[in-house]
DNA sequence: AAAAAAC
């Protein structure tokens, strides 16, 4: 890089320097010659005194300025009047312009104070220049400050403004308090355009105004007659191309198929809903629609019919023994043991006896440990005792969640039909038709989820004036914010003096409120303690590193056997699932965000062992009973030790053994730290990598290896199968595969409809083994 | 703070 040049005051410094030659006058071009070259012209100096008194308060300078404008006297001093000044340049001078086309006729008259007058043109520059401690024209010296011996500008008092105390001060007021305040009105309003102070005044061009026309005065006639169609020989406009927009092909994006992916149902998968907002069709009530005919048969609406335990002999029931010795009728306690169901479990021995004498329970009893029957033996007891009401019901059951709902009316279906009660489901995502056939038949109970059956009360459908027994299956989570309104909404809509049963694994202060309000000295069953105390459980904490959580997951999950693994949100265990899949695993994602017949089919697939992992948010989390799940995997911490406890819950399940492994990133170690404590779990967290022996050991994890599975094989296994229909390979089985004696009465009550419908639970005994939903007793 | 519960 070369040496720059020194120059300036610098340059004299430099050593070997000389300075170029100083004699004569500089050599500058006129206005006229810089103009022409395209400068503009050079400033000229004015006085001080000059300056000082235009003034720089605004209200002076307003004054100046107008002025300005109205002194013709001050505007010949010029040379020119303000009139003129666009239209009739003086003639005298030569007509030269710059680069943008100004001349100095046409300057301003701020440039005219910033000292491009013509008077100072012409006695301005030029000349010889000053010498030695003789002022030129502009007030410069020929030398050089340290030649002239000063003190440096900004010690002395003609420092340059900024650095001095007389500064203009400036008008801080708000504009329009101001003086110099512009014209408000809008532009075409105004006289004249820059009507503004100091502007010169222009003539602003004079639109004339645009009359409003009345459209009569177009009149048909003017028109040029248009060709028929037959004359003009095109097609009607919905054959042609031409058609509009929302018909054709190249309609806009959001209507087409192709919309962006974050519209498109793809992104979440075929059954899963979208929020009403987004979709493009409501969905309505439609007879023509399948699952909306009244009598679907289409699994998706899980048309639920009650599992058949044929005929029940009570001749063997011994009296004083089991559940009889609860108060339990014969003809249950025989049904119960065609189910093999024979000893009372602790919960329901200490539950059965206070709540068939009418008392108001709360029951406490670990996951797994038979409260669905702890509350429903009482409550059909009762009801089978009362007198008829006709047809209103006499027992409700409130559940938290659709599936929960379903297990549970499986459970209590068989024994209330025994008893020759209708047990009825009541669930949002189910048809319409069979619940309110139900209703209008008559019935006795009912399982049902809060949201449905309130839309169904307002209907006017349900009266619930004669229920004499309410259950609250999982209080504690009913007792929560969110559930709250609809299940007071709900117990204000029963009999105030009814009885009421409070069942839950984690039952706790929660439920105070609702106990507070509409229980009526309450006996209380604990029979466990709320601690993971369940002694086949065996607990871990993995201590993962987040970029080790995925490969984690994928490995435990692809371990042997059943496992559900839980997850907080929707979109995370869609997430999972896929990259579950991607890894070779068969996994599926149940949350509440499907649609209730995905919901159904991927459970069913879990059930049957066709997706042998289940990835779920806490919609599962509760109650729901699946045989041989081996393994619980937090994927994402719980949020509290009562979510631990029922997620854990789904594993080890009357008296199976389990395992029940949280992933615990660094962020996350206190919280779970306390949780876990407060769930009673007692174990030190265990750092893993992939591929570690200590985590096979632990949860069986094997390290994925196989082929990513397609999402074609895994629609597949969850596709929607008809149930009914003709000869259906599934209903044919179905009753083929029954034992010989379940045989027989086909279908009483509504379950008319056909009967093939998928159902939850015990009603595949076809398959045998143990597999599969099972009651929870 | 998410999920669940009705269309």
């Amino acid at each position: 890089m070369p040496r720059p040049t020194p120059h300036g005051r610098k340059a004299a410094k430099a050593p070997g320097f000389k300075p170029a030659k100083k004699a004569g006058p500089k050599n500058r071009w006129s206005n006229e010659q810089r103009a022409a070259q395209g400068h503009k012209p050079r400033k000229a100096w004015e006085p001080r005194e000059e300056r000082q008194d235009r003034g720089y308060r605004s209200d002076d300078r307003r004054d100046q300025r107008s002025d300005d404008r109205r002194d013709f006297r001050a505007d010949d001093r010029r040379g020119f009047r303000a009139d003129d000044r666009r239209d009739a340049p003086r003639t005298d001078s030569p007509r030269t312009s710059d680069s943008r086309g100004r001349n100095f006729e046409s300057a301003r008259p701020s440039d005219e104070r910033r000292g491009y007058s013509s008077e100072r043109r012409e006695g301005g520059f030029g000349g010889r220049a000053p010498r030695k401690f003789e002022r030129d024209d502009r007030g410069h010296r020929g030398d050089r400050r340290d030649e002239r011996n000063e003190r440096p500008r900004f010690e002395r008092d003609d420092k340059p403004r900024f650095q001095r105390d007389d500064r203009p001060r400036r008008d801080d007021r708000p504009r329009f308090e101001r003086d110099d305040r512009r014209d408000d009105r809008p532009r075409f309003d105004r006289e004249e355009r820059g009507a503004r102070p100091g502007y010169a005044s222009r003539p602003v061009r004079q639109e004339p105004p645009t009359r409003w026309e009345p459209r009569a005065e177009r009149k048909p006639w003017d028109r040029p007659e248009r060709p028929r169609r037959e004359e003009r020989g095109d097609r009607p406009r919905f054959e042609r191309d031409d058609k509009p927009r929302f018909e054709r092909d190249d309609k806009p994006r959001f209507q087409r198929d192709d919309k962006p992916r974050f519209d498109r149902d793809e992104r979440r998968g075929r059954d899963e809903r979208r929020p009403a907002w987004g979709r493009d069709e409501k969905p309505r009530f439609n007879p023509e629609r399948r699952e909306d005919r009244p009598f679907s048969e289409d699994p998706d609406q899980m048309s639920w019919t009650a599992t058949d335990l044929g005929e029940i002999d009570e001749t063997g029931v011994e009296e004083g023994q089991g559940f009889a010795a609860l108060g339990v009728p014969k003809i249950i306690v025989a049904a119960l043991d065609k189910q093999g169901i024979t000893a009372p479990f602790p919960i329901q021995a200490a539950t059965i006896p206070d709540a068939i004498a009418g008392r108001d329970v709360l029951g406490r009893g670990q996951t797994g440990s038979g409260k669905t029957l702890g509350f429903g033996l009482p409550m059909l007891t009762r009801i089978s005792q009362a007198d008829p009401t006709g047809g209103a019901p006499r027992g409700l059951v409130l559940v938290p969640t659709r599936e929960l709902a379903l297990q549970c009316a499986d459970v209590l279906a068989p024994l209330a039909k025994t008893l020759r009660l209708d047990l009825t489901l009541i669930a949002g995502g189910m048809g319409y038709g069979p619940q309110l056939r139900a209703f209008e038949r008559g019935v006795d109970i009912v399982v049902a989820t809060p949201g449905r059956l309130i839309d169904l009360l307002e209907q006017g459908a349900v009266d619930l004036s004669q229920v004499m027994v309410t259950v609250l299956d999982e209080a504690d989570h009913m007792a929560d914010l969110g559930f709250m309104p609809a299940v007071t909404t709900l117990l204000d809509s029963v009999p105030a003096d009814g009885q009421r049963l409070l069942f839950s694994a984690t039952l706790d202060h929660a439920v105070d409120r609702i106990v507070k309000k509409y229980l009526h000295d309450p006996v209380t069953h604990q029979v466990d303690t709320d601690r993971a105390s369940v002694s086949t459980m065996e607990h871990q904490l993995l201590q993962v590193l987040p970029h080790d959580k995925n490969a984690i997951t994928a490995e435990i999950a692809n371990r042997k056997g059943r496992s559900v693994l839980f997850v907080r949100t929707q979109m995370g265990a869609n997430r999972v699932a896929e990259q579950l899949r991607g890894a070779g695993v068969m996994a599926g994602a149940l949350h509440g965000g499907l649609t209730q017949g995905a919901r159904t089919r991927i459970l069913a697939a879990f059930k049957e062992g066709t997706v042998p992992v289940l990835v779920a948010t806490d919609v599962a989390a509760r109650g729901i009973h699946v045989d041989d799940v081996s393994l619980v995997l937090e994927v994402d911490p719980p949020m509290s030790s009562k979510d631990y406890l029922h997620r854990a819950g789904r594993t080890a399940r009357a008296g199976e053994k389990g395992v029940v492994a949280s992933i615990v990133l660094p962020h996350q170690r206190k919280t779970m730290a306390r949780i876990a404590g407060q769930a009673g779990v007692k174990v030190d967290p265990l750092p893993v990598r992939p591929g570690d022996e200590k985590l096979h050991e632990t949860t069986g994890a094997r390290v994925c290896e196989s082929a990513p599975i397609e999402e074609a094989e895994y629609e597949r296994l969850i596709a929607p199968r008809r149930g009914g229909g003709k000869g259906g390979p599934r209903q044919g089985g179905y009753k083929g595969g029954r034992g010989g004696g379940y045989r027989g009465q086909g279908g009483g009550g509504y379950r008319g409809q056909g009967g093939g419908g998928r159902r939850f639970g015990n009603d595949r005994g076809d398959r045998g083994g143990n597999q599969g939903w099972r009651r929870e007793r």
